[in-house]
DNA sequence: TTCCATATAGAAACAGTGTTTCTATAACTC
DNA sequence: GAGTTATAGAAACACTGTTTCTATATGGAA
């Protein structure tokens, strides 16, 4: 089994070409932003012609897509770095933290992912499952929260859902110029967390 | 006084004609959403050329900022309308109620204004005044509540940010196709509200 | 009124986008 | 080696925002 077919062979030289050009494509986004990934910049800086890209990924979402899927990677690595707390309440202070830190960092993800920049893309299914897959040291923890009796809520995604939406309200609203700088914003980040943390990491009974 | 001068008569004659070019874009915008709201469509619908247009509004960003200001009049109307309660919690769950009810009604004003949509678009300092404004009973409930006691922080418009952050965040992740259907969105949405007061509008002595 | 200067609008063009078509060449099959 | 098929390259198409060019109309002064 270790010799390939000709068109195996071929479509792993395919795959491996895909993964070349989502690479010089998210070069593109993370040096100069979502507006500069256009197939014919990333065809530029393949030194090649914009067919092969259209032949590869159907059309440009399916180019978006592949990054999306990277960009939920680089947030899943940023999650994993994370060191588990024993405190509830500290792993999920920490967990925000770090995507704060991923906002920061990879601007240009961000928007792909949850900006809104291409009012065209929406995630599909795979695109959808990525993003549950990073978020889920969140899913855990609020797993853990509800079984420890702390939440009454029953489903966990529910309840990250409505985390990373205060979170991603802040940011977003940030990254569309309606708060004046960096320093406001992160106040009202820690000031989000905050809430979040009395209200799910708090026992109820009070 | 009555009588005008040509250069005032011109001058206001632009004017008119400006808030005709701009009713018709955001007819364009509310019927078929921000990626049709394109200068040559705009032409074409006014019946001329896309020269006057950059005569008037300069560039593409002119005519989208005098939109944006149109829909944050639109959401203070939407404000407007929602009666003042006796308790500032219902109160403010009834603003929050209209808040919904303006991204579902408005969606294109929503999206030209918050969603992000135009990459390049960031609002200035008028913009960001008619967005104050249009909150203006969010910050006058948040006002009252600070003065009852209710709230700790100082400043109300920091308050009412933390709040607008976590209303957006769920809309948006909806309308970037992050959660599956309307009525999750909403009742996660609803979930976010009943927090935000659980935060703000109960008495923290406890 | 007549003449000139200026302002303005219309059409076309430019530079950029995503995408498709056409064609020549390369690759594979027989 | 011949013939079919796949593929890549260049060019073209249909859009976008924006600018330029030119003819016209409009303004003010003699």
């Amino acid at each position: 089994m270790e010799i390939k077919t000709y068109s195996e062979s071929k479509q792993q030289h395919a795959e491996s070409l895909k993964q070349t050009i989502v690479e010089a494509a998210a070069i593109l986004l993370q040096e100069q932003g979502p507006e500069a990934v256009t197939i014919r910049k990333v065809a530029e800086k393949m030194e090649c012609s914009t067919k092969i890209i259209y032949n590869l990924f159907n059309n440009k979402d399916g180019l978006i897509k592949l990054l999306y899927v990277e960009g939920c990677n680089v947030l899943a690595t940023s999650f994993q770095s994370v060191s588990k707390q024993e405190k509830l309440e500290n792993y999920l202070r920490a967990l925000c933290e770090a995507y704060w830190d991923f906002s920061r960092n990879n601007t240009g993800y961000y928007q792909l992912m949850f900006g809104g920049v291409f009012g065209e893309f929406k995630p599909e299914e795979e695109s959808i499952h990525a993003t549950t897959t990073a978020l889920q040291q969140f899913i855990q923890v609020i797993t853990e929260a509800i079984e420890a009796g702390l939440i009454m809520e029953k489903d966990p995604v529910q309840v990250v859902r409505v985390i990373w939406a205060s979170l991603h309200g802040v940011i977003h609203l940030y990254l569309g110029g309606h708060i004046e700088n960096l320093e406001t914003t992160k106040a009202l980040y820690d000031k989000s967390v905050t809430n979040l943390i009395r209200t799910y990491m708090r026992s109820s009974t009070c």
